[in-house]
Formats: structure tokens, C-alpha cells, sequence
DNA sequence: ATTACATAGAAAGGTCGTCG
DNA sequence: CGACGACCTTTCTATGTAAT
């Protein structure tokens, strides 16, 4: 079996009868978002069998030796909670919940989320973007250099928020400088996550572990990216850039299966009791977009080997 | 090379229970 | 009551990592 939870349906949110939306949000059982208490603290709540806001608010009044701070500061928080709650606010709980923890926010922005990823001439401030793909669950789009680049920065206000790995320190800085990009404000990056469940090297990395097989495009990597844009520009074959596009709507298609694979690990290891540890349903894999040129990737393949050989490792 | 963040460990500050 | 350790959270530092 390749993903292990392909095979799962989730609870819908509509099959609880009688139980307002947001009381089925993970959200609604997290308390590591009130000040002065952390992911520890959480653990200990819910292992003491308080698994709401409501219930720790009762708890808070009682004489215990695990919360530290006072009733009358978590009624303070958790109002606050239940607004941003009701009202959907990503952000709020985004700037609350600690940073490993943040994936929580998902389930609020799952219905307007774009998956990104950006190829460019390299890693150093003086490289520019090749070429950027959006996937939305169901659609894909890719902005190109000399082409339609610039039309990134509006369509993307179209999201409330946006997923990448390592984007926070890579894809949105690059944005940021070279199109003046105000992307949302609400970002998961994944590498965080994946890193907190111990998944480590990079996004190929992960995929490798989760057991999601690129295919042809096996073994490139961003600096074949890099050679891919290359030789697109000194040549202008459509097929070198057509291989850089399939290979950045792979990884960014990816990304939303990743998400969803690395959300369920985490609620699954949570000590919140079984029926409020709710799976998201994976994704299906969409047919591909753009094709692959076997011969192209081959010989770029071959010149690094090349390169490789003539700079001497060892 | 650049960038942002994680982690670990240390130190500070708070609170609880226990003991004399 | 005060003193103490245990425990937690927060803050600070440093070191490491991943993106192309």
C-alpha cells in the first residue's frame, strides 16, 4: 500500500448530527494557544480526559495541580477563541499556536488554499524566479518568466492562504522581492511539520518516506530545475520548459498530499481521546499537466555526471 | 550564498507540594 | 510561615537545515 491512509474515509463533518461545525474543529480542543500553556500542559489536559474549551473552563475553577495560570486568564482567551472560531479567523490562532502546531489551522482554510512552489536560477538573492505552479485541489496554473509572471501577485489574493515547504524561508522571500508578492497571510509550510514527525531531507525526501513514486521525473531536483531553464532559454525548446513545468506541478501537486498525510500523523499521535482525532481524506492524484521529455532529462542527467566526475568528489 | 525557523540547552521566573 | 526542589513555560543563544 503506497499512502497509508488512501484507503480511509474520514468523518465527514456533516455526519455528527446536532453538533455545531466548530465543535468538530480540532481547534475546539487545543489549548496550547492560551498563554502559559504549552504542548506539555495540553498533553496532560487531555489525558485527564478535558477535551474542550468548554470543559477546561470548568476545570480552570477547580483545585488542580497542572494549570498554572488563573480562570479568570483562560475565560480571557478562551472568549477570544470562540470569536476567532466563529468567524473563521485563520490568523488569530495561526499567531497563537505555536509554530509546530500550526497545521491545526488547516481544516479553516482547506476551502480556499493554493499550494506553491517556485523554481528559480539558483539559491543567492541575485537569482531570479523561472517559473511558479498554483494547485488548488483542483486546478493548476503555472506563471513564467518574460510570460505571464507578473499576474502572480494579483491571483494569488484570491486565497486565504497559502502551503509550501520552506517557503518561509525560500519561496516567499523570492516573491517578495522580485514581484512585490502580498501573498496571504496565512502560510503553512510544511517543512516544519514533516520535520516535527521526523521526516528530514527536504521535500524528496519526504515524498521517498511516504512512498510517493515522481516517475520519470525520479532524481530531478532543483538544480536540474536550474539546468532545465538553462537550456530552455539558450535553446528554446519547448520541451526543456515543458519538463521544468512538469516538474514543478509535481512537487507542487505533491504538496497537498503531503499536507494532508503529515495533518493525520499528527492528530494521530495526540493524547486527545480517539473520537476527536479526525482524519482528512488524501487527495487524489490528477493526470499529469505538461510532459516530461525522457531524452532531455536523460542528457542533463548525463552533464551533471559529467560535471560531477570533472570537479573531483573525494 | 541567503533566509527563517527548528532544536537543544541554559537560565530566569512562576507555582505547587512538602517539610521543618 | 519560609525554604526548597520539581516542574513548567518563556526567553535567549548556538547550531543545523532546506529551498534553487
Amino acid at each position: 500500500m503506497k499512502y497509508p491512509y488512501e484507503s480511509h474515509i474520514p468523518d465527514s463533518y456533516s455526519e455528527r448530527e446536532g453538533t455545531p461545525m466548530e465543535r468538530e474543529n480540532i481547534l475546539y480542543h487545543s489549548f496550547c494557544h492560551i498563554p502559559g500553556i504549552g504542548t506539555r500542559t495540553e498533553e496532560k489536559l487531555w489525558q485527564k480526559g478535558i477535551k474542550d474549551w468548554s470543559e477546561l473552563l470548568l476545570y480552570s475553577g477547580e483545585e488542580n495541580n497542572i494549570l498554572k495560570v488563573s480562570q479568570r486568564h483562560i475565560e480571557e482567551y478562551l472568549q477570544k477563541s470562540e470569536e476567532a472560531l466563529a468567524t473563521n479567523n485563520a490568523l488569530y490562532f495561526q499567531e497563537m499556536l505555536p509554530p509546530s502546531e500550526q497545521y491545526r489551522i488547516f481544516p479553516l482554510v482547506r476551502d480556499s488554499v493554493c499550494y506553491l512552489d517556485i523554481e528559480t536560477t539558483g539559491c543567492t538573492s541575485s537569482d531570479v524566479i523561472t517559473c511558479v505552479c498554483l494547485w488548488n485541489g483542483a486546478n493548476l496554473k503555472s506563471y513564467i518568466r518574460y510570460q505571464n509572471l507578473p499576474s502572480l501577485a494579483d491571483e494569488l489574493l484570491e486565497y486565504k492562504a497559502i502551503v509550501t515547504y520552506n517557503g518561509r524561508a525560500f519561496d516567499i522571500p523570492f516573491m517578495q522581492r522580485e514581484l512585490q508578492c502580498k501573498a496571504p497571510i496565512i502560510h503553512i509550510d510544511l517543512r516544519f511539520i514533516m520535520f516535527s514527525l521526523g521526516y528530514r531531507g527536504g521535500l524528496k525526501g519526504v515524498e521517498k518516506a511516504l512512498g510517493i513514486d515522481r516517475k520519470n521525473l525520479t532524481g530531478v531536483d532543483g538544480y536540474f530545475a536550474v539546468l532545465l531553464w538553462k537550456l530552455y532559454e539558450e535553446t528554446n525548446q519547448e520541451s526543456a520548459l515543458h519538463t521544468l513545468l512538469a516538474y514543478n506541478a509535481e512537487d507542487t501537486i505533491n504538496l497537498e498530499k503531503i499536507l494532508v498525510l503529515g495533518y493525520n500523523m499528527k492528530i494521530d499521535k495526540l493524547a486527545l481521546a480517539e473520537p476527536y482525532k479526525m482524519h482528512l481524506s488524501v487527495p487524489l492524484t490528477p493526470q499529469p499537466y505538461y510532459n516530461a521529455d525522457e531524452s532531455i532529462i536523460q542528457s542533463i542527467k548525463e552533464s551533471i555526471e559529467q560535471r560531477n566526475q570533472d570537479t573531483g568528489l573525494f
